[in-house]
DNA sequence: ACCTGAACACCGTTCAAGT
DNA sequence: ACCTGAACACCGTTCAAGT
């Protein structure tokens, strides 16, 4: 294992276990038993560490999306990873994508899927993403009221575009048949 | 005007003109010709400065809002404000609101218009809010890609809701209806 | 090749002291 | 009542020096 994934596995482990404040290049060093200094000659930076995590990220959340088979399945999947790797999602989706520092396709990988399953509409994807982004942002940062079923609101936001999908794939709505 | 709103005021300045990492007790006392220790004397702490920003956020995004007549209207409103005062959403929608500190009904006036858009479905509501902060969200953390249509998505996003409001308004659908 | 100590330019915050 | 200077416990980063 290279010094760069050690100090990596020591930033996770530190952004999981204690929050985004305890990662700092002090911290760190002490985590691996050098001084601070001493990281700057196996990595440029904390930005670097930062798009490393980002990375990892989007490559695990890929891996949990790929599997689903619909909209529903694919909701699921998606708030269910954010809520296990809270500290992990808002390193990736809160903050400026180190896009430079990331291996190719890594980006696509994660959204792959979604695309899929939206019929190859690239702007109800977008939206159907941005909805689900907004979905888990949104419960991560307490927004919801302390009861709210916010499990609720995902299954109102499949519907609204499960069916808007089921129109556009020209097949039979159950809502459109008259008794 | 209260020492108090002089320190808000620089502050929402440094916020919009140089961005967050600008706003700093020092900078914002250097702003106001004092030492940041005399601060304290006026605000509790930094917390507080930026509660005060967020119920100002707050209170003119709802205001913002407020005219609305349909849900084009308020998803374009909503975007409009968003990208005229991206650094205030950002501290009013990712960061933690201080709810302790924000004067009652604050919260809740914003999202009025909202929730009576939405029939008074909350679950709807809260799906649409998500999306809407998910869209602005993604466009200000510029995830999209270079020449994406933001606003396709964005109208992709409207019609998905608002067939599901005529549905369930009882309303006829004119994709419902056969030849 | 890898690490250290000292330093630089910053943070938010506390506190005794001054007017 | 309002402000200051010094201090505390932190940041990310640079750099000459050591092994």
């Amino acid at each position: 294992m290279s010094r760069l994934e050690e100090i990596v596995d020591a930033a996770q482990r530190l952004l999981e276990d204690e929050g985004p404040g305890a990662v700092s290049m002090r911290r760190l060093a002490a985590e691996l038993g050098i001084q601070a200094p001493s990281l700057y000659k196996h990595v440029d930076g904390k930005d670097r560490i930062e798009a490393e995590l980002q990375e990892r990220a989007l490559t695990e959340l890929a891996a949990a999306l790929q599997p689903a088979a619909d909209l529903r399945d694919l909701a699921h999947a998606y708030r269910q990873w954010a809520l296990l790797h809270p500290r992990l999602y808002e390193l990736t989706a809160r903050r400026p994508l180190h896009r430079d520092q990331l291996r190719d396709g890594v980006e696509t990988a994660a959204s792959a899927r979604l695309v899929a399953l939206s019929g190859g509409d690239v702007d109800r994807a977008r939206a159907l993403w941005a909805a689900a982004h907004g979905l888990v942002d949104l419960e991560l940062a307490h927004r919801f009221p302390e009861g709210a079923d916010v499990q609720a609101a995902w299954d109102a936001l499949v519907a609204a575009f499960d069916r808007v999908a089921d129109r556009e794939d020209g097949e039979l709505d159950p809502l459109c048949r008259q008794p």
